[in-house]
DNA sequence: CCTGCAATTTGCGATAGCGCAAAACCGGCC
DNA sequence: GGCCGGTTTTGCGCTATCGCAAATTGCAGG
């Protein structure tokens, strides 16, 4: 089993309150793993076994409907965890998991969980508020949803991004993981096309740069200020 | 302070593990208080001083825009927590609470919520399930808002509140508390109008019997069918 | 019983965004 | 260097749903 040097998560939401010296006790418990860019760490509906912290690269969470569509709940950052299925009870992973980056994570069998919170009480405080903070994140967007037009919600999703993944340039922010056009319409409730169109509006106007799986925000600020517009305050 | 039966509250997720002799030690530190129908128990944005159980009656948890627009984020049933901003680590609600009936709830300080998971960790663990369950809940919202038209949209919230607040009658099942036209609205991303156009469709067509704030599910079985319809499977 | 208000219904354009299809593009791989 | 497959772009018609406005209804007081 690969030794995880400390130092690398000490800081992390996960084991605030946590003693350093105990930390070593929980990593112990865990095996760290390697996933190819696109590769499956667990599929929806699959027995939850473990659950998973990201150390590096990309991780995108999605849930597919019965008849194959498919959203993307969220991405997840490295420091993050994902695949909590057992903390909130649920028997079965409500979505899929796949590396968009080559990634590294490490993996605890549920079965260290009760365990792990029964030792340090302040995990499963950390899993409560990170659980909790995402509960919030998924009510906003269901307010987005509700009540922006798909414009919108695009400049405020690519703006979550950034601020979560991105690598600052000269030209901008880069969203720092390959993301298409497809993602970015299953995490706004919209299609590819529409998004393709969106995007190209905002190149024309120099806004964003963007390729293939790539895009760079180049005036961020304009950017806020297109999320922010009320569907009246009509541009020119 | 008005004392509160034990055996009311014993079987509530959230004292799930707890010894019932406890329940008193953590009773003791909650009053009760009475909203009549209508009334506003905390507002969104405002300091979160308190957590809430609700005893009897029915809230409604919603969020607003800053341009006013609403969306109901849930309805709370009895047993049910709300309000567990300082759980999940927010300063603030993030939500307005108002009953929609004449209601009964517990209500604690939050600075009781420490020292409490500390005595008592399975509420912790109660409460992380909980919130847990809430989130893949909205997560199933945000992909039917995805990928559902508006009137399957609206089939499925009713069916989740005929089953959460649904009163059995011989003609059907009746949700149980005062809901208008424009509360489904903003619970399925649409609007009034659209609501009222396709609950009149369904009530010609026999499916449902719905008056002012009132709504009888006739056929709970055909709408179930109506909730699933894929987008092609069409109707005659 | 009557009055007034809020909730609901319904008609009628207007339109944002979808869906399909075809073309152009871009890398990576052999 | 050229080929192949996935991604992106773009045109065009279509329609589900919105938005507004006006009429109607039903409950709650007085």
């Amino acid at each position: 089993m690969a030794k995880v040097d400390t130092s690398l998560v000490v800081h992390l939401p996960l084991f605030a309150g946590v003693a350093p010296e105990a930390l070593d006790e929980i990593l112990r418990e865990a095996r760290s793993a390697r996933y190819p860019k696109n590769t499956a760490i667990f599929e929806q509906g699959a027995d939850a076994q473990s659950f998973f912290l990201l150390l590096h690269g990309h991780v995108r969470a999605a849930k597919t409907t019965p008849t194959g569509e498919q959203i993307v709940v969220r991405y997840v950052a490295p420091g993050e965890t994902f695949g909590l299925a057992m903390a909130i009870g649920a028997a079965r992973y409500p979505a899929t998991a796949m590396s968009v980056d080559d990634s590294v994570v490490l993996i605890w069998p549920n079965s260290a969980w009760p365990r792990l919170v029964e030792r340090f009480p302040a995990l499963a405080a950390n899993t409560l508020q990170t659980v909790g903070t995402r509960l919030q994140e998924s009510h906003t967007r269901i307010l987005e949803m509700s009540t922006q037009q798909v414009e919108q919600r695009i400049a405020h999703a690519l703006l979550r991004l950034a601020k979560q993944s991105g690598k600052k340039l000269d030209q901008g922010i880069e969203i720092d993981f390959p993301i298409s056009r497809q993602d970015i319409a299953q995490m706004t409730g919209t299609t590819l096309h529409t998004v393709s169109r969106i995007l190209s509006g905002w190149e024309s106007q120099g806004l964003v740069e963007s390729g293939r799986q790539r895009i760079i925000l180049r005036e961020p600020h304009k950017i806020v200020v297109l999320a922010e517009r009320t569907p009246d305050s009509g541009a020119a």
